[in-house]
DNA sequence: GTCCAGGTCGCGC
DNA sequence: GCGCGACATGGA
């Protein structure tokens, strides 16, 4: 049991402008586990699972023009392990997506009232699109107290452990998931009548009637991909609108209570706003609609 | 105890 | 295609 951690340190380019602690805080993803920020150094942390199984721990700090990665590992990385870090980490802070088009139709549309900080836009995400499509479907029909209380005990019930040490775990696998089965899930987690959603989920990915990989095809129109996606029972208008978002497909909104009473009170002086008055609001916006919305609200 | 939370499903019409 | 009740759980 080798028991002295090494530390790795890779460096990634990022694009400019690029503001590191908006990419990271602007979306709730943070505080849920295992991520975690560390405000006096600014860094985020996460525990996580290579595909070879390893567990390792992840430490992400800006750096000037790059990305700063460290990495606690108990055994050496193999070069497959570093690239498979660098990839999770371009697609945790969206280092290929450009944001350059939403900055310039903000300034066109409405530079007064939501006002871009240079860099800005970006949003976090998961290592793995089942990570985030999880995560939203604890978001669903639950305070958000709610969704950190469920991701916490699915993380520590279920997670790989990083060098033995309980409290610090990696994300459940779905092979993990599917393996626990919904009594467990239920009674441990917490996830209530979500549990079944999650499990089968997991359960069609483990056996292969689900491929998430295909979703992350830029090339598929939204509409397909949403399609795609309401097929995920538990998965309703909202969760796929918002597992859309993080896809990187901004051109729809995940109308849930939250937006709803933003709008209300922003557009039409508390009075109840219908799908077609919210959709009314930010159609202007195109394909940065969900942005637009988000980063106002934020503003806010 | 009762209500409800960043909804969704499966019904019946 | 739309309206409605049920759904687990825990905090207010």
């Amino acid at each position: 049991m080798a028991s002295k951690p090494s530390t790795y340190s890779l460096e990634e380019q990022v694009p400019t402008p690029f503001d590191f602690r908006s990419t990271i805080q602007a979306h709730g993803w943070v505080v849920l586990r295992p991520f975690e920020w560390h405000e006096p150094t600014a860094a985020l942390s996460r525990i996580h699972r290579l595909e070879t199984g390893k567990v390792v721990q992840l430490h992400l700090h800006d750096g000037n023009k790059v990305i700063r990665i460290e990495i606690d590992t108990v055994s050496s990385l193999t070069t497959d392990e570093e690239t498979e870090i660098r990839q999770s980490v371009r697609r945790m802070l969206r280092l290929d997506e450009g944001f350059e088009a939403f900055h310039q139709l903000s300034k066109q549309l409405d530079g007064q009232s939501l006002a871009l900080k240079p860099g800005s836009g970006r949003l976090l995400r998961c290592p793995r699109l089942f990570e985030d499509i999880i995560y939203t479907l604890c978001t669903t029909n639950i305070a958000w107290s709610g969704t950190k209380r469920m991701v916490d005990r699915l993380v520590a019930k279920l997670g790989d452990p990083f060098m033995d040490i309980h409290d610090q775990r990696a994300f459940p696998t779905a092979e993990a998931i599917a393996a626990a089965g919904t009594d467990f899930l239920k009674q441990e987690t917490g996830l209530g009548y979500r549990s079944a959603y999650v499990w089968e989920l997991a359960t069609a990915i483990v056996e292969g009637q689900v491929d998430l990989d295909a979703f992350e095809d830029q090339a598929l129109p939204t509409d397909e991909l949403y399609r795609m996606l309401r097929q995920i029972k538990g998965v309703g208008d909202y969760a796929a609108s918002t597992i859309l978002m993080l896809l990187g497909h901004y051109d729809r909104l995940a109308i849930d209570s939250e937006m709803r009473a933003f709008v209300s009170t922003k557009y039409f002086d508390n009075q109840p706003a219908s799908n077609d008055q919210i959709q009314a609001i930010y159609a202007p916006w195109g394909r940065w609609q969900y942005l637009a919305y988000w980063f106002e609200s934020l503003s806010n």
